[in-house]
DNA sequence: GTCCAGGAGTGAT
DNA sequence: ATCACTCATGGA
């Protein structure tokens, strides 16, 4: 078992880990367990501490401190990205949120399962991805690894389809086959700037605009992305609707471009506008949540 | 039964 | 380059 001091960290295992950016993650009483590069973890959040027990057990602080961002200077980012009240209160009502380092094909797969979806239904896809594919981890009889590129490319587009990927089976199939092959290396994209990584992954089948940038954002350590989906078009033109260019679709839903909102939230948060896109987006769902119970 | 979801591909213009 | 349309699935 390992135990992190968070000292006087800001960190909270209930915004990050159920704030919507990772999906196989869940919660069992006070204990969050998820896998990470074919290890179990569980993880509880103590006092001032975190309790991480690992299955198998050879993994050691830093590999926990690097998948929970504890090395971001949280309340420098914070400070950064706190233009405004709207922000500033997102940022109050979830203290100790963090984005998480995912695993680049991991998040990539699951962000192409999740276009056009819920969240709920894009956790039952990728844990049955898991389930089907993945290998089992040695001391678990439960969890399996997330399935590997290449061994996702030798499945079908009927055992996708039976996941309950619907229509975007060959996009995930066609998408771990160029992984596979190389066509793209994920890891070099790590060392790329923003812009050239998002449109190297833009390449890929079912890789739009906003799955590149939730890859780039979740993956990919580009803290300067800024994914916008549906939520994030609400919130932006319910409370910064003065910053865009157009008065039309205030109140409609009328597609919107990309551009125009991306280009504003990144010039107007800064280089740590993914932790702004992640507050406004956790925040919404909070709000939504508690209105429906 | 209707509506909607962390959108992207396609074809027409 | 930018519309308008379609896509499969299941939870609310």
């Amino acid at each position: 078992m390992l135990l992190l001091d968070l000292k006087c960290t800001p960190f909270s295992l209930d915004c990050t880990l159920g704030c919507g950016q990772v999906f196989r993650w869940h919660k069992d009483n006070d204990t969050w367990i998820g896998v990470v590069e074919g290890h179990v973890l569980r993880v509880r959040h103590i006092e001032n501490r975190l309790e991480v027990v690992a299955t198998p057990d050879d993994v050691d602080d830093v590999f926990v401190q690097r998948y929970l961002r504890l090395d971001d200077d949280l309340p420098r980012i914070l400070g950064d990205i706190g233009r405004d009240e709207v922000i500033r209160e997102a940022i109050q009502t979830l203290i100790g949120l963090r984005l998480v380092r995912q695993e680049a094909w991991e998040c990539l797969a699951s962000y192409i399962c999740a276009s056009f979806n819920n969240i709920s239904r894009i956790r039952g896809i990728v844990n049955r991805l898991g389930q089907r594919f993945g290998h089992d981890i040695r001391g678990d009889p439960v969890l399996q690894s997330f399935p590997s590129a290449s061994v996702l490319s030798k499945s079908t587009c009927q055992e996708l389809e039976a996941c309950g990927l619907g229509y975007r089976a060959p996009y995930l199939l066609d998408s771990a086959t160029a992984i596979a092959e190389g066509l793209i290396d994920l890891e070099s994209l790590k060392r790329a700037p923003y812009e050239d990584a998002k449109a190297e992954l833009m390449k890929l089948p079912g890789v739009g605009n906003k799955v590149a940038d939730c890859v780039c954002l979740f993956a990919l350590d580009k803290l300067d992305a800024f994914p916008v989906d549906v939520w994030i078009r609400r919130i932006i033109v319910a409370n910064y609707s003065a910053h865009l260019s157009t008065m039309e679709g205030f109140l409609s839903l009328k597609p919107w471009h990309y551009r125009q909102i991306n280009a504003f939230g990144r010039s107007y948060f800064g280089r740590y506008c993914g932790y702004a896109q992640q507050y406004l987006y956790a925040r919404y769902s909070k709000v939504l949540a508690t209105k429906r119970t």
